[in-house]
DNA sequence: GCAAAAATTTGAATCGATCCAACGAAAGTG
DNA sequence: CACTTTCGTTGGATCGATTCAAATTTTTGC
């Protein structure tokens, strides 16, 4: 069977078609690509023509360098490729961006690395016409590799100022003062937070200096909104801790471990994530305490799996969906203009936020 | 902000730095695809004066028709673009692809559509070395067009006999067997198979000779596997009703519906696919039934779904992850043969199979 | 039967780079 | 000092198509 692939016989070309049907290069351009022009007794030549000499079709490589255009966009993150299926997050915001290019027609390229090198690389040689980036980790870095490549970009989960970029993003300070007031609202008067991080390379428990000198604005605007809405309730904010984590498993133990140590633990956690808000539901059950009936618990994000864990986790929703087909159409219909859009998110109430324990 | 962005004065090429720079193109190439060649004077000159114009870097448009490699591969299905990031068996098997795929630094182009045309236009003109593709519905057309493009490609769960196309799959008969056995040695004796699609546009009961007729080799062999193995244990496999579905909700619980109707209910399901399974297992709850109290059920595929539903599911399981680094491999390092290669699949005992219910 | 209009076809130019044979200059050699 | 090497640079050829103004053929109208 292997007979069946020859060689290497380099491939026919269209302009060998031609020749061989006696028309100009032209000419048998216009059989594949606007067939209605060409008089159909040559059409139907020349089609024979490429049949018999099994030609392939014209080779999107040609007419790409002479459309400009590749129809297609290219998403990047620094987290390996497995990360576009494996996250909930980047899952849901796929699936936003699918359906943009869907709709138009267009492609998507995955674009990502494993190493700082390999992704500059990647990033300059992508066949793609803008880029939507995924800044959840190393944003600055990406951002400055793609803005090399002179192509439009937008960045999502940007995380840190930078008004030449444009980016789509969620109003943090409204969604997290969501949070904090439903939480109050039950009579939740001890609290504690877990924490997304503020700078590279850091977990702990955090000072008010460190949230002064924050990169990631929007941890600092998270932790702002909760702040804010606490005191309004009278709580007194520089008694919460607040516990930077690395938004994965190990890190976010350690901070329960942590918050829990005292002599009054909270009634309730306010999670910058849903990723920390489940790990947090899955420690406080090993260790028998209810959820909500001793802690209550309000993630961050929305991703499809908060509704199926258990107890079903209250959260702020982003409308992840919406923003990734945003951000494909801002790059698909490209205007030559920076733009920022900031979108309103919405508290699901669920099952893992409740009052507080009558005790208390 | 968006002055930042100059309207459209065509971009800085190569040969404008050269012209610029007073070099050959040559040369001009050379600084950025051969810097070490070129006299640090003349480079360092090169290079100030591409940023002095803006220049983006090669455009990757260029390299590609001179290089002929893409150094990407296109993974396809006639599903929407969306299908890769919510099918868990898809999720699983991009895993595999996406490792593979980053081992060697090559991407990967998604590539689907809403309508036939518009998917033979997107396999025809995609930026790609070879394809992927994802057989699961409409596997003989997807098939035909990629052929049609002349370029490597492997197909994955393949579904019919074709020995032109290369191909990686599973042992379909080796696995049911195993789940059949499985459930026979715990003492069942009455049995339902839900089933994939021996053809298509069909879903009910089938008949022996629809199963004769079957287009779909897996779904046959997966059926020829349980009916061997139930007959070894001295099952009348004339009285096992096999109700084929379009693996998803509906059709299942039709079947479910059609399967419990009778006089002697099944006390063990074979599922021909988790999806299958798990939609089985809701139904019996619903209806006040214990799996594996009541009825048995033994999955096939092995979707990490399976572990974490409730009881969690046995079934049979592909190396779902090994075949899509494989499939990935095999455009990779396409050597011009015709490939297939038949993975082993493994029991993976979970908590959905028992003993049949002592009264039977 | 002939001019004007319409329909086709042609072939050179272009898209943006890389490759490579040939060449010039500088350095090394006997 | 002539003669090789070595090193850097040059510029034409090439990758595989599309485009478009001009040339050519066919149709139409009278």
């Amino acid at each position: 069977m292997a007979s069946l692939v020859t060689g290497n016989p380099r491939p026919v070309r269209l302009a060998d078609i031609a020749k061989a049907a006696g028309v100009s290069h032209g000419t048998a351009s216009n059989v594949f690509s606007r067939p209605e022009i060409v008089r159909e007794e040559v059409r139907e030549r020349v089609k024979a023509m490429a049949e018999a000499m099994g030609y392939a079709g014209p080779d999107p490589k040609g007419r790409l360098l002479r459309a400009g255009k590749v129809n297609a966009i290219g998403v990047a993150t620094t987290e390996p490729l497995s990360y576009f299926f494996d996250d909930p997050f980047a899952r849901v915001m796929m699936a936003g961006i699918s359906e943009a290019c869907d709709a138009t027609g267009a492609g998507i390229a995955l674009v990502s690395a494993g190493n700082d090198e390999k992704l500059a690389w990647n990033i300059q040689s992508a066949l793609v016409d803008g880029f939507v980036l995924f800044c959840i980790d190393g944003g600055p870095r990406l951002v400055e590799l793609t803005r090399e490549r002179k192509l439009p970009f937008v960045a999502l989960e940007l995380g840190f100022e930078d008004d030449t970029v444009s980016a789509i993003g969620v109003d943090n300070v409204a969604g997290a003062r969501l949070a904090a007031r439903h939480l109050c609202e039950l009579g939740h008067r001890r609290f504690a937070v877990l924490s997304l991080q503020f700078a590279d390379d850091r977990t702990g428990l955090v000072s008010a200096e460190q949230v002064e000198a924050a990169v990631y604005t929007g941890t600092r605007d998270r932790l702002a909104g909760y702040f804010d809405e606490l005191c309004r309730f009278g709580v007194d904010t520089a008694k919460v801790p607040v516990y930077e984590t690395e938004n994965e498993e190990a890190s976010t133990r350690a901070g329960l471990e942590t918050i829990f140590a005292g002599a009054e633990p909270p009634t309730a956690i306010l999670a910058m994530s849903d990723r920390i808000a489940m790990v947090a539901i899955e420690w406080l059950t090993e260790r028998g305490m209810q959820v909500p009936g001793d802690v209550s618990i309000v993630g961050f994000d929305g991703v499809p799996d908060g509704a199926l864990c258990d107890p079903p986790l209250t959260t702020v929703a982003q409308p992840i969906t919406e923003i990734g087909r945003r951000a494909a159409r801002m790059i698909l219909d490209f205007d030559g203009a920076v733009r920022r859009e900031t979108l309103d998110v919405e508290l699901v109430v669920r099952a893992s936020s409740g009052p507080p324990p009558s005790g208390s």
